[in-house]
DNA sequence: GTTAGGG
DNA sequence: CCCTAAC
């Protein structure tokens, strides 16, 4: 069997550079001019027998701007075999992809194409079969043609023939022995025919030998799922006419399902992409067809930025780089690069997310060591370089691969600063703050000693301390979200709540789930029936809503304490005692966890919010007035 | 800076 | 308790 792929020039007739520097590395996105020159891609078909057969010129396919570049072109021709399958893509000047296929496109031919997929990965199951049962090693031939008409079809053919039906580790890295083959130059040239023997064969050829129709798979159904990384590649190669080195799963699967559906006009035939399962829907004649042919190459990946990878030219790397491994290697890193940098950078928080997660798990970062991290995304290939993999330390920041949105990007690992609010502890500190600390001790009596001290010793004294304060706070409202509980040690989380009898406690910092799905932390202290009272009787004094005043008058050494949160608060006491009354405790009584507002609070409480016209509509002012007590009816005479 | 009200 | 619009 013999595989053709040809690439042309139909232009002029020149091959020639555009083509060679297309395919090295990085030129093309710097010289569109070069890409301007259509390409002709010839695909074979696979006989029944394994044989491939050569297209024929007439089985062109046109794509039309199929770069991103205004003036490039490319033609793929195709061969299914039985019939002629023609797919013309182009852009318009609005950018939008037309794409339509010929009418010899039929079901017949993309049930071929099917087949030709199922017979593919079987031929690479079969292989790793063997390669499995490590039998002695079998080299297979590939005979490379390139011969380059210059007058009317100027092709670089190569021929790829293949002897054994597979090889012995048809890995990436054999298939890259195939830049070794001695005609390389010869396609650069393009003018002057030659031909190669390939000891250890490429993968593609073996790909495209065929063998009997024994599958594992259900009939009509390959799973991109069940695929193994290399049976993957193998795909893709098939797929788009070039190996690829990611090995990331999900972003070999996306761009084989992206192709294969939009090959054509998928709706229409009997093909459907779901789920990374590529399902024949229809039945009938095709299924026995032992011709089946290959034709897969274009791809529509518009919009999605790594289409241009793709659509680079298929298999131009291997035509042209034949003799540089490491070219090949890189251009093809290259690419994917490329195709990254469309892709929008990695956000500082992600950044920082992965950064955490890596320092965390204590994964030293060495350049073999691209594990996957947190999500899973961070692709195995990437190639670390050699220099910063050898001084790492030389770096401030670390770069890694990782693969976002199905291309490698390179991202860098900062070393997390603090992001948290300061230690507790910070209080002991301050407590040596030459400022306020003695009358604080005796102020405070026992339960708020604590807090007393923060408060006189924060006001006075400290500014760069508060300062401090509220920096880390701000920026610990805005990004910790995703870092909770990660970041942090536990203990400065919960910091000494080593006295639960004190009131001293200062209170937990809890977590709590935000709107947005992040978690925000909130410094909570649980109200205290003696701030109960003195809230309520600071309402009572100057009114609800003067809740600065309050604040000020009764809340004077509970620095913790906001005006908002004495809203608040307050608040849910009005809700608190007009709520339980009518059901008499059921509110107060269900919660275990905090004491129950005594009554004679909660009736104050109402009372208040009666006077002030705060109380609930539906609630009958009759019972109220009538339970009113006595007591501190006083106090509140100078507001009625 | 405070208040009010929603989250 | 947080956030924020409206004072």
């Amino acid at each position: 069997m013999e595989t053709v792929v040809g690439i042309e020039d139909n232009d002029d007739g020149k091959l020639e550079d555009s083509v060679v520097d297309r395919s090295s590395s990085a030129a093309l996105s710097s010289s569109p001019k070069k890409i301007s020159n259509p390409v002709v891609y010839k695909l074979v078909r696979v006989e029944g027998d394994g044989r491939l057969v050569p297209a024929t010129d007439d089985e062109v396919m046109e794509v039309e701007d199929f770069l991103e570049y205004e003036n490039s072109e490319m033609r793929v021709v195709a061969d299914t075999g039985q019939s002629l399958e023609c797919i013309s893509i182009e852009r318009s000047s609005s950018g939008k992809l037309r794409l339509e296929c010929s009418e010899e496109a039929d079901l017949g031919k993309l049930n071929a194409k099917f087949q030709y997929i199922e017979q593919m990965l079987q031929k690479v199951k079969q292989e790793e079969r063997l390669r499995l049962s490590s039998r002695s090693p079998v080299h297979s031939h590939v005979k490379i043609d390139s011969q380059c008409s210059a007058d009317k079809f100027p092709v670089v053919n190569e021929k790829v023939r293949s002897e054994t039906p597979y090889q012995e580790a048809p890995s990436i890295a054999s298939s890259l022995n195939y830049s070794h083959s001695n005609q390389s130059g010869s396609i650069d040239q393009c003018s002057r025919p030659s031909e190669g023997v390939i000891e250890s064969g490429s993968s593609a050829s073996d790909v495209y030998s065929t063998s009997k129709h024994n599958f594992s798979m259900p009939e009509g159904e390959i799973c991109l799922d069940k695929l193994s990384i290399k049976e993957l590649h193998e795909l893709f190669k098939v797929t788009f006419g070039r190996e690829t080195t990611v090995k990331d799963k999900q972003w070999l699967k996306r761009r084989i399902a992206m192709s294969l559906t939009n090959s054509c006009d998928v709706s229409a035939t009997t093909f459907t992409v779901k789920d990374n399962k590529i399902t024949r829907k229809c039945e009938e004649e095709c299924s026995g067809n032992a011709s089946a042919a290959a034709v897969i190459s274009v791809k529509n990946m518009a919009g999605e930025g790594c289409g241009i990878e793709d659509n680079q030219v298929a298999s131009e790397t291997r035509l042209k780089n034949l003799n540089v491994e490491n070219e090949l290697r890189d251009e093809d890193q290259q690419r994917e690069e490329r195709a990254a940098k469309r892709i929008r950078k990695p956000t500082k928080r992600y950044i920082e997310e992965l950064s955490e997660n890596e320092s965390r798990e204590h994964i030293p970062r060495s350049s073999s060591s691209n594990k996957n991290i947190g999500h899973g995304h961070v692709s195995p290939t990437a190639y670390v370089e050699p220099a910063r993999s050898a001084f790492p330390e030389a770096r401030m920041f670390i770069t890694r691969f990782d693969s976002l949105g199905g291309s490698d990007v390179q991202i860098p690992c900062v070393s997390r600063v603090r992001r948290s609010r300061p230690r507790k502890n910070i209080k002991s500190l301050m407590k040596f703050l030459p400022t306020g600390v003695g009358e604080a001790a005796k102020l405070s009596n026992g339960s708020d000693a604590d807090s007393e001290i923060q408060d006189k010793v924060s006001k006075p004294c400290s500014m760069p301390v508060k300062m401090h304060l509220l920096s880390t706070t701000e920026s610990v409202k805005e990004k910790q979200c995703l870092v909770i509980g990660t970041t942090e040690p536990r203990q400065e989380l919960r910091p000494k709540r080593i006295d639960p009898s004190s009131n001293t406690s200062e209170g937990d910092i809890v977590t709590v789930p935000t709107a947005k799905g992040g978690m925000r932390r909130k410094h909570h202290r649980a109200w205290t029936l003696v701030e109960v009272m003195k809230l309520v009787e600071g309402v009572s004094r100057c009114g609800p809503g003067r809740w600065s005043e309050i604040k000020r008058l009764s809340f004077s050494s509970y620095s913790y304490r906001t005006s908002v949160d004495l809203k608040d608060k307050w608040r849910n006491l009005l809700k608190a005692s007009f709520a339980q009354t009518p059901a008499d405790e059921g509110m107060n009584s269900r919660k275990h966890g905090t004491a129950p507002i005594p009554e004679p609070i909660l009736v104050r409480v109402r009372e208040l919010a009666e006077m002030n016209s705060q109380a609930p509509q539906n609630f009958s002012s009759s019972k109220l007035t009538a339970s009113g007590p006595g007591s501190v009816h006083g106090d509140r005479l100078g507001y009625l």
